[in-house]
Formats: C-alpha cells, structure tokens, sequence
DNA sequence: CTGAAAGCGCTTACAG
DNA sequence: CTGAAAGCGCTTACAG
C-alpha cells in the first residue's frame, strides 16, 4: 500500500525501446534484427535476442498494424442461438480461427445482438482487415452500412437475395437431391422433409434438391411431406412427429440438428431407424451427440469453406457482381440410413 | 486496370483528419466533439458529427487504445474438442461477449492448440486488458509464461494445484452432495457415477460431493460405480451401459455430455428413464439437445461466472495468494428425475 | 550495417 | 472554446 512501488511498477510490459536501451542500439536496430529483416550484424541481432528474450518482450500488435498500415485481425460475425453458439456455426469459428492462426491472423468474435444492442457500429471494423458474417448478418442495418462503405466482408453460406456480398457455399440443390437419392436407393418410397425456416435461401435450396430427386423417381411432392422448421434440435421435434404420423419411411432433415431431433423422436416413438425410418441431415456436425445419433449426413467441407472466405477477404474486389464460391459437399453414409435389406416399394 | 483509381482511392476508410479537414476545426476539437468531451461549441461538434456522419467515419479502436494506454479487448483462450468448441465454452463464450460488449470490450478468440502450433506466443496478449482461460490453459507452457510475466489472467473453472490463477468456479462439492441427495430423494439406492478425467480437479471435487451425500444416507462408495470418461457424449456412452449394466437405478454424470450420453443409451437398452434409472447432469447447458433430453441438472451460472471473470480481470494485484470466487450453481429439476411414484429402497 | 526522423490514427495536457 | 505539439509502440524509407 506504499512501500515497493518499484517492483509493482515492473510489472507493465517491455516495449521495443525498452528493448533497444537496454541492449544499447537504436528502436530501429532492434526492430529490424527482430523481425528477421536484413541489414543487421550478427552479434547485434543475437543481443537484441537476448535482451527481449529476458525482458519477456512481446510486440504490441495493434502498434505494427498501425505502423504498417495493415491488419492482422478479422471479424466474425456470429447469429445467436438462445444464448449460445448455434452448432453450425461454433464448428465454422473453431475452422476460421486454425485457418487463421496460419497465417498469423487474429479473430475478434462478435454476436450480431450485441453490436445492434450495446456497440452500435463504433468501434468495430476500422482496424479490421475484413469480416466473415453469417447469412443473419443481411438483417441488421449496420451490416449493410459496413458493406455498401466498401467494408471487405464475405458471408458463409447463402446470401439473402437483396444482400449481394460475396459468398461461399456449399451446393445445395444437387448435394440435398443426391441425399434423396440416397434414400431413395436405401428402398424409402414415402419421404418427408424437414426444412428450414421459409425466408432461408438455402432452405428453399435444399427443398429444391427433394423435389427433383423425387420427381426423378417419378414421384409427385406431396406437400404435407415438407414442414419447416429451424435448424435446432427442439423445434425440429414437432415436424418429425408429425412427418411420422403421416407414415414416411425416409426423413430428409435439411440440417443435423433437425435430424437429431428425427432420430431421438423416432426412438421415443419405438419406431426404429434406420430400418422403419431411414433419416439423412445435412452439415456433418463433428459434435459428439451427432456421432452418437450416427446420421447419415451432407457434410459442409468446413476447412474449405472458411479458408475459401480468407482468402477473399483479400481480393475483396467490390466493383461489379460479387464474387460466388460455391464448394462441394459430399454425402456420408452412416448408421442411420444403413439398413441390412432393402424392403421393396 | 488504368482509369478511375481515385474512385478506389475514396474507398480507404476516412480518419480523423479527414474529419477535421473537411469540417475545419482541429483533429483535437474533431476527437473532443466525436468523444463528446466538454469544452467544444455546440455548432462546431454539429458540424464535426455531421461530417463525420457523411464520411461513415467510424474511430480506429487500435489506435486509441494506444493514445489513452488503454485497452478495449480482452483475450479468450478456449480448448478444442475434436475440431469444434466443447458445449460448455461455447455458451461460456457466448455470455462472455456479452458482457464485454456492455462495456464497450471486444473479444478476440484463440485456441490453445492454435497458439502452440502456429502462433507462438508472440503477437498475443501485449495489447489485451487480459485473457480469460479454461483450466486446460494450464498444460500449456506459453500460458504459464504469460502469466508469471504477470499478465492479468483469470481462469473459469477449477484451476489445477500447481497454477496460481485467480479464478472463478462454481461449489463443486455442496452441489454436487446436492444432486445425489435428490437422486436419493426420488427413490434410487444404487447410484453411480460418471466421473471427468481423472486429473481434473473439479471431477474429483464432484465425485467427492458424490460420496458425501452417500455416506450421510449411510450407503457406502461402491468403486465399481464410480466410472471416468471425458466429458463428451461419446466418450461417456460406454460408462453409461457399463453402470446400467451394474444395475444402478440413479447415474449422476459430472457433464450434461455425459448425462446426454447415459440417457440416449439407457434408451436405447430399453431402460425407462426416470422411472428406471434416474439421471442428474452437470453444467446446465442450453443447447437444444439438452432440452430435448429433459435432464435434471446442476446448473452452472454462466452469466455470473463471465462477469465476475471480466470484473477480476480489472483488479489483477497479482500479490499473495490468487483470488478465488466460488459461486453457487442450482439444482434445476426436470423430467429426467421426475418420477410419478416413489419405488422404496 | 546503423541511427535519427517521420508517420500510422488517435488523445490529452498545455498554451493561447 | 480551440489549436499546435507530444506521445502511445511500432516500422520503414532516408541519410550516414
């Protein structure tokens, strides 16, 4: 409370000229033997080494970036799930942030609630180099203000129809036809979907995939088969039930928490996938509870897609139409569609 | 490719000066009218805000926190599981952005794993307010370096014994006495347990709690009923049916993963839950698979924990003994041990 | 090879 | 009330 102030006052971080004094050369000196640059004596550099190594030095980050005029951080803009990190989307952050890491790149994390709520548009962004968003970006203000001000951001996933950002995604209409198929092939004659919400682009999408395999097959789409839902687990629950009192052999869930739900409401019901029920989702979730459910599933190539939106957070062009990446998902087949025969039509 | 480069030129996102410029006063009385600071003329901070509004300008937070030798971000240092967020950080992760967007602080997020193989421990940290870390932080060498350097750390969680963290916990013991107490109360007279990894503190802390609320029944530890599993669903599913093979009647799992994982099995062996086998959980998570599980579980107050993380960060004295907050969880009943009759012991 | 100087975008005493 | 100046921690031409 009043004595050693000295030692407490230690305690605030090195900085470069800190460093420089102490190893008796220029900031300048030190900075280059530091980072590696050419032009420095040997023995200056292995000094100027050793000093930092001591001094625990570390770079301010936020200072070279100002200093160099470029930015080693982006944003992630995440959607809200009650609370939580919706599945989908915890999976992405946890593949941006490797991708990231590689090349010396920092990710500030924000949820779209809370800039609307407490930030407002301040603060974010200026120092960014660019920011990834999800689909949900397209319905706050501030997004779109952040783009049409030229803001470098690319959405994963499918952009809103009056939201032209540059984009990646997976194919959506033949990777959910091929799952049909797939169902199809598995002996399923009387398949349901569980769709997403009605204003979802990629929603309508996947449902797209259903009805043309099905029409393929030389089956009409009965309506009362498609139920839309969202892509959680809870209110996913209702739509399985209901496409099981109306006595589908196949669920085509167009997301894995949805087909979760199908697979756990099956077991509720004693009704047994994959044998009485064969269910397909879509994303490929890594979580533990989806390999336990053992779905068969359109797996979202994750590490693709999120380098793919790295890389053009870069050549963010901005003049003309936006840029459309639009990657391959490929169907695994598991558990819940494997059935040991195949029953007739 | 050669014409109007200055359209692009317009693109580079306005400063300050150019705020100042074009307005006519000082980048000094420009900063005083936008940090709406005292002493600047109502019109020139109307004509400085409108300015600033025209030109999107919005303040580089970087290069702020340099001028005021602040900071305005906050480091989170979370495990990885299996290429995704554990369940339990993500919903950490979620409140913690929360609170930090209250007041203004962004997030910047890093994977352990990440930091090891890619980014050493440079970049990191110099320009954080400070990091908030999972228990597993302790097995990482930069994190302890970073730490003895006296950087402001605060762990969630149980922090092991040979790191002095302050942190913030909930009662592992109580609570946990708690939840077998109630398995006791509805009836069950062989309980196991699914334990977290061996080495972690608050699973032996739990499992702890577990044999307390055994021997004030009189009933004594069984060794056979105390199984370790991660806390994953998958890696819990095999303790769950070596325990329903033990023929327990009550199973209080130390994770909601690996209470998820029991009831999906007892499930799947046809045993009745609650009326057979009663189940407790541990963390309370929101996600929707959970919900859809029902389970009684001891619920960790996240909200509290994050702000009372953000909070210690602040006054990190980082002399004597680390500070320790331990706060209550509650035991939050549902369907998972809510049987209709009682079955006596 | 090395150092003094300017500058990145901002804020805050300090003089007018 | 207002502006010129110094400084936050760094880097990079530019002269020696």
């Amino acid at each position: 409370m009043s004595g050693d102030r000295s030692a407490t006052a230690n305690r605030s971080p090195a900085s470069l000229s800190d460093v420089a004094r102490i190893a008796g050369v220029s900031v300048a000196a030190a900075s280059r033997a530091l980072n590696a640059r050419p032009g420095v004596r040997p023995e200056i550099r292995a000094r100027v080494l050793a000093v930092a190594s001591e001094l625990r030095y570390r770079p301010h980050g936020a200072a070279r970036d100002l200093a160099m005029g470029a930015s080693s951080v982006i944003g992630l803009l995440l959607p809200d799930l009650d609370r939580t990190i919706p599945p989908f989307w915890a999976w992405v952050h946890r593949h941006l942030c490797a991708v990231a890491a590689e090349q010396g790149v920092g990710v500030m994390v924000y949820f779209l609630d809370d800039i609307a709520e407490h930030l407002g548009d301040a603060l974010i962004a200026k120092a960014w180099r660019g920011a990834v968003v999800a689909p949900d970006a397209a319905r706050y203000r501030f997004v779109r203000d952040l783009h049409e001000s030229g803001f470098p951001m690319v959405l994963i996933g499918a952009p809103a129809a009056d939201f032209a950002v540059p984009s990646v995604d997976v194919e959506n209409v033949e990777s959910s036809a091929d799952a049909v198929r797939h169902l199809l092939a598995v002996g399923c004659r009387r398949i349901g979907v569980i769709a997403g919400p009605a204003d979802r682009t990629e929603s309508r999408l996947r449902v797209e995939g259903y009805g043309r395999a099905l029409a393929e097959a030389g089956l009409t789409v009965d309506p009362s088969l498609v139920i839309h839902a969202d892509y959680t687990v809870l209110g996913s629950a209702d739509a399985a039930r209901d496409l099981i009192d109306h006595g589908v052999d196949g669920i085509f869930a167009t997301s894995d928490p949805a087909a979760i739900a199908t697979s756990w409401t099956a077991q509720r019901l004693g009704v047994d996938v994959p044998d009485e029920l064969a269910v397909v989702g879509f994303d490929g979730l890594q979580s533990d509870v989806h390999d336990v459910a053992d779905l068969t599933s359109v797996v979202q190539p994750v590490d693709a897609l999120t380098r793919e939106a790295m890389r053009m957070l870069d050549r963010s062009e901005h003049d003309g139409d936006p840029e459309r990446v639009v990657i391959d998902p490929h169907l695994v087949i598991r558990g819940s569609t494997r059935r040991l025969a195949k029953p007739g039509g």
